[in-house]
DNA sequence: GCCGTTTTCGGCCCGACTGTTTTCAGTCG
């Protein structure tokens, strides 16, 4: 079992103890454990495995005896009772929107819809027939709204995308520069999952800090839009072009801290953030911080100030995700060491180690688009020190093992040429290394005969065929691969995921990062759009571990190099500071390590 | 059911919105 599908069989008895009037607390409880569980680091089963299921942050005795059981045995009887209880066709009503566990509940009895396959399309035949209107609890217009949120339900049945975060960034840029064309504000910041810089963004949000929100609220509506959800006095929702939703909030400035923190989240950050003012006789929401004793108000400015009253130090949205971050705040605002690390930066990066040149070496996957000597200009007005060229390996299909070996030679004098003639030409000072990116194939040998590798200074490995290998085997493949050869330097897009339409590989992370970390491997984290890999949640697994990582942009084109600070973003919400990033050394020193020379960060 | 630098018992996050109600229940984020 998953870890979705773990918090979600835990909602579930929430849910049936709510219908069953149960102590909420104990419905909180489960709540609270399902959320904890969705957005855990690491496998559920691995922490049974581990004897440490009691360590996952709201499971206790209780749900963890059923969780041993249900790893056991593959199922709980005391949550099996719990279901029977309740009629089975509540829980398909619960995906509906705006229906809850009481609400399907009531329909379900009074209508006697007891088919769980069919209830949905069930329930809105009896809305169409106006058999829902005269229920005591609902009315005519709560009956147009199941109809409304039916539809909803199914539409997004059929596509439930979340888009990844570049091009969430993209939208909400084009909004804030359309909504700086007018009105004055003293801020502008995106909110939510795309302010922590999640990988996948749902909707849009944006915060605004005015004294005049209406003229903000105006432009905003005027933005290219295929209908105006809703507009009031303290925003507005659009819903764009491209389907997804845009949310404006607008705030004073002397009281914007308060709701950029709240609109930021995590949910689950914010709940332990409240419990913890709780015990200081704080009440934190939105519009600021109350005195439980007092009951007065007092507005923050600033989230600084926000946190700072609450006796904690600022908190990157970026850790916002209920992963000790507020005890490790804890111990730096008290003095005590183990605080907060000090996040990577996009400035710190010195190169980019993954990038595609248009030279053709007939390769086994695509060519980029622009030359050496364009990929050389754009790295040196990144002000990067040096950059890594690796193509994709030639063909092994269409080429013998003697015709890769001249052609990985040839290839090696072509850039050598081109780059003395781009120097030459623009008096460029960036450094390369000549990298190549070479196929781990599903048997675990490289791509690229040993020969060959002589022609390189250091190769990327990468999976790109043979996905759905079973777990042993492709984690035997990656340990092969990973040990073939000291060139082996990083590994580049490790769980070969793509955002919304491929999940990557499953393989046995602990296992194989052990032999990343006592071969001194990097990890690549891959800044293309599509791939954000390494996931941030494994990156936070290999950094405990003492891994260090490559945050690369695989660049296809020159201008596919600034989406660089997408890679930071991933390596930030893994609590990644510069000492963790290898292209963060200066030129001599990232030589040395590129070339297996052991030299100290 | 969970949890503890005031507690192993006695607490448990906050507010908005909506619709059906005459003061609140349910749902959501």
């Amino acid at each position: 079992m998953t870890n979705l599908e773990i918090a979600q069989l835990l909602r579930k008895v929430a849910a049936a103890y709510l219908v069953l009037n149960e102590n909420r607390f104990r419905i909180i409880a489960y709540e609270r454990a399902a959320d904890s569980i969705e957005h855990l680091t690491s496998d559920v089963k691995d922490m049974w495995d581990d004897g440490k299921l009691e360590d996952i942050p709201g499971v206790g005795g209780g749900i963890a005896s059923n969780l041993d059981e249900l790893f056991k045995t593959g199922k709980s009887k005391h949550w099996e009772s719990v279901f029977a209880k309740v009629p089975q066709a509540i829980f398909p009503l619960l995906l509906v929107p705006g229906i809850g566990p009481k609400k399907a509940y009531t329909l379900v009895t009074t209508l006697k819809l007891d088919n769980a396959k069919t209830v949905v399309s069930d329930l809105e035949k009896a809305a169409k027939s106006g058999k829902i209107a005269p229920l005591e609890g609902f009315g005519e217009k709560s009956q147009g709204v199941i109809l409304e949120s039916i539809a909803i339900y199914k539409r997004g049945q059929i596509k439930e995308n979340r888009m990844p975060l570049p091009y969430a960034d993209q939208i909400a840029q084009e909004l804030i520069a359309h909504l700086k064309k007018k009105g004055k504000a003293t801020r502008y910041d995106v909110l939510g999952s795309l302010r922590r810089q999640v990988s996948t963004i749902g909707d849009i949000d944006i915060a605004v800090a005015t004294t005049e929100p209406q003229t903000i609220i105006e432009q905003f509506v005027s933005f290219p839009h295929q209908r105006i959800v809703d507009q009031g006095t303290r925003g507005a929702t659009l819903l764009l072009t491209n389907g997804r939703q845009a949310d404006l909030r607008v705030q004073s400035p002397k009281a914007y801290g308060a709701m950029l923190q709240y609109f930021t989240g995590s949910k689950n950050h914010n709940i332990q953030l409240r419990e913890l003012a709780l015990s200081r006789g704080l009440s934190l929401s939105e519009h600021g911080i109350k005195s439980v004793r007092t009951g007065k108000l007092t507005e923050y400015e600033t989230e600084e100030s926000f946190y700072k009253a609450i006796g904690l130090t600022y908190i990157p949205p970026e850790l916002r995700e209920d992963r000790g971050e507020i005890s490790a705040s804890l111990c730096r605002a008290q003095g005590r060491p183990s605080g907060l690390p000090d996040l990577v930066e996009l400035g710190d990066i010195r190169g980019d180690l993954h990038t595609h040149s248009n030279y053709d070496l007939e390769p086994s996957h695509d060519l980029g688009k622009d030359s050496i000597g364009e990929l050389l200009t754009t790295a040196e007005r990144l002000g990067y020190e040096y950059i890594g060229f690796s193509d994709h390996n030639p063909g092994i299909t269409n080429h013998t093992k003697q015709q890769i070996v001249d052609i990985m030679k040839r290839r090696r004098l072509a850039y050598e040429h081109q780059y003395s003639s781009w120097k030459d030409r623009v008096k460029g000072r960036t450094h390369y290394f000549l990298m190549c990116e070479v196929d781990i194939l599903p048997d675990g040998r490289l791509a690229l005969p040993d020969e060959a590798l002589e022609y390189v200074d250091a190769v990327i490995v990468s999976v790109h065929s043979a996905f759905t290998q079973p777990r042993e085997v492709v984690t035997a493949r990656l340990i092969r691969a990973l040990t073939a050869h000291p060139k082996v330097r990083i590994f580049g897009h490790p769980t070969g995921r793509l955002l919304g339409s491929r999940e990557g590989i499953d393989a046995d992370w602990p296992a194989v990062f052990e032999v990343v970390k006592q071969h001194d491997i990097a990890l690549e984290i891959n800044a293309y759009p599509e791939r954000l890999d390494l996931p941030d949640t494994l990156v936070y697994d290999a950094r405990n571990m003492g891994i260090r990582f490559c945050i690369d942009t695989d660049a296809h084109a020159a201008e596919h190099m600034t989406l660089m600070r997408y890679g930071v973003s991933v390596a930030r919400r893994g609590w990644s500071t510069k000492h963790d990033i290898v292209n963060t050394l200066e030129y001599n020193k990232f030589n040395g390590w590129l070339h297996n020379k052991f030299e100290s960060s």
